[in-house]
RNA sequence: GGGCCGUUAACUCAGUCGGUAGAGUAUCUGCCUUUUAAGCAGAGAGUCGUUGGUUCGAAUCCAACACGGCCCA
């Protein structure tokens, strides 16, 4: 029999042991008066005479934690959701009979505490229990006290057991709860409202990106998972609706990486009468709100770097940034035919149709974007590469868009929106024939969405911005892992 | 898909040159009424990721596979 079968084996004996003594392991019906943060707020600052002085009893509920046992008294700590505290048992104060009980409890169980509080010698608020009731028996053994739950693996699929142990892993996910809710105010206070979109789509658009495929019986039909909500938020612009967002999830069937889970969480808001220009300025001033809410600062440290957001940000074009920072000359970067050379040797594949555009984009990739440290907003993107953007009124080689990049990697993706019905048409069009030659993550034409349009769509900017990296950023998460509570992993063998 | 690293008790980790498995925590027993990773004494606990191979002998060397991590595509 191995440790932990054994451990199972006691524990379910003890349970036996307990019910025959008439001892509830699941007892119902506790309510406690305080939590642990409440007390300790409240009465943390107290002294010790102060404390008897308030003559008042607590109910208290938590998971045990920690245990010292001695021969007639015993210290324990126990957690609830707000925090840790000391609890003292006295044989003489709970009795013979309940003291031998607890001493019988387990590391991981649940109990409910009466009692007063003080301070022990070293001064720790504690508290003085009166009497106690086992609230749930628990069977297997927690990880080990001090070092925790290292086991990366462990911590990923038990991620209950990581909270239990991992203080600072509660904290992440207690941010990402508060950026989320920062963000939803900003935008609310703005005007824009939240809808809900389709997650099953006939076609999946609004981005480049494998689908996940599934299959509705009654209907016989098959469904995608969405890859972005675009088209559909668009819809609702059309509909009238000059103001939307939607945080939600999107699934994209790509690798697993330190940057990408299978399902990520994904906000998406569309602005009528504004430009790619204007949101610009509103992508400052929503990092800036959340930054100065969440952590007090425009100043920030991700992973050992400095980043600074205080506004305004840096702005650069695409074919700039490739001769400042990728050191590609100039005659180069400007040069279709040599810039597709160099593209070529840097080991990109283009497949037929792509051409300029996507040899941009994709050295880029290579050569810069690590190297966008501080918040730069990346200007004149192709219109090759850039399906539902509006063209630039100046040069239609590119579009109004912009890519943010902070801490070397995309933060945000925005443009003005293409509302010409016929340069739509045009672009899917376009992007049909690339899927023909092998493109699989070229978008679908989807005739729905042009009927939509050609009821016309007003001026209108949007703007995805990833919240999974955007909470990596603000808790210093190296892994987009450390930031989803239940990331994608292989099946146990 | 490729490369590198890891996988030993429930948890955290040692394990030398290939000689047959160790510690701390947790658990169990005993002592202990102000402890703080409490302490002291004792006990139990292992498919060394899996499958093969080399060898008189493998946690250790080799190969394949599985899972995880990091890097690259």
């Amino acid at each position: 029999m191995s440790a932990s079968d054994r451990i199972l084996v006691q524990r379910l004996e003890k349970l036996q042991e307990l019910r025959r003594q008439g001892v509830e392991p699941y007892t119902n019906k506790f309510f406690p008066t305080h939590r642990v943060n409440e007390v300790i707020n409240r009465y943390g600052a107290l002294s010790g005479p102060e404390l008897e002085k308030l003559n008042s009893t607590f109910r208290m509920a938590g998971r045990l934690v920690l245990q010292r046992h001695f021969g007639k008294a015993t210290f324990c700590h126990f957690q609830d959701e707000s925090g840790r505290l000391q609890a003292y048992v006295q044989r003489q104060v709970v009795g013979e009979e309940a003291f031998s009980l607890f001493k019988k409890l387990d590391l991981g169980d649940f109990v409910g505490f009466e009692g007063t509080l003080f301070r022990t010698r070293t001064q720790e608020l504690t508290l003085a229990v009166t009497s106690f009731v086992l609230l749930t028996k628990s069977l297997r053994p927690l990880p080990e006290k001090y070092h925790g739950l290292v086991d990366m693996e462990v911590r990923y699929r038990q991620r209950y057991l990581d909270l239990i142990t991992n203080p600072e892993v509660r904290q992440v996910f207690l941010s990402r709860t508060r950026i989320i809710a920062l963000i939803r105010h900003f935008l609310e206070s703005r005007g824009f409202l939240e809808v809900e979109t389709p997650m099953m789509q006939p076609l999946p658009g609004g981005a480049a990106a494998r689908p996940f495929v599934t299959h509705h019986h009654a209907l016989d039909m098959k469904l995608y998972l969405r890859i972005a909500p675009e088209l559909y938020l668009k819809r609702l612009v059309i509909g009238g609706f000059e103001r939307v967002f939607e945080i939600n999830r999107n699934f994209r069937n790509e690798g697993l990486s330190i940057l990408h889970n299978p399902e990520f969480t994904m906000l998406e808001f569309y602005q009528a009468y504004a430009t790619y220009e204007d949101l610009i300025n509103l992508t400052e001033e929503l990092f800036g709100y959340v930054a100065r809410e969440l952590l007090g600062t425009l100043r920030l440290t991700y992973q050992g770097q400095a980043i600074d957001l205080s506004p305004p940000w840096q702005r650069l074009d695409l074919r700039e940034s490739l001769t400042q920072l990728g050191n590609i000359p100039a005659n180069v970067v400007y040069d279709k035919t040599a810039l597709l050379a160099l593209a070529k040797k840097e080991g990109v594949i283009l497949r037929p149709g792509e051409g300029y555009g996507r040899a941009l984009t994709k050295l880029f990739d290579l050569l810069v974007e690590a190297k966008l440290v501080q918040p730069t907003f990346i200007l004149g993107y192709p219109t090759e590469t850039s399906p539902l953007s509006r063209r630039n009124d100046d040069n239609p080689e590119v579009v109004d868009r912009f890519e943010l990049f902070i801490a070397g990697r995309e933060m945000a993706n925005a443009f003005s929106e293409l509302n010409d019905p016929l340069d739509q048409r045009e672009r899917f069009v376009k992007q049909m024939e690339a899927h023909t030659s092998g493109d699989l993550e070229a978008h679908p034409l989807d005739e729905d969405f042009l009927t939509a349009l050609e009821y016309g769509m007003p001026p209108t900017a949007g703007e995805g911005i990833g919240i999974d990296r955007l909470v990596m950023l603000f808790t210093d998460s190296p892994s987009i892992r450390d930031v989803i509570l239940f990331p994608q992993l292989r099946p146990e063998r």
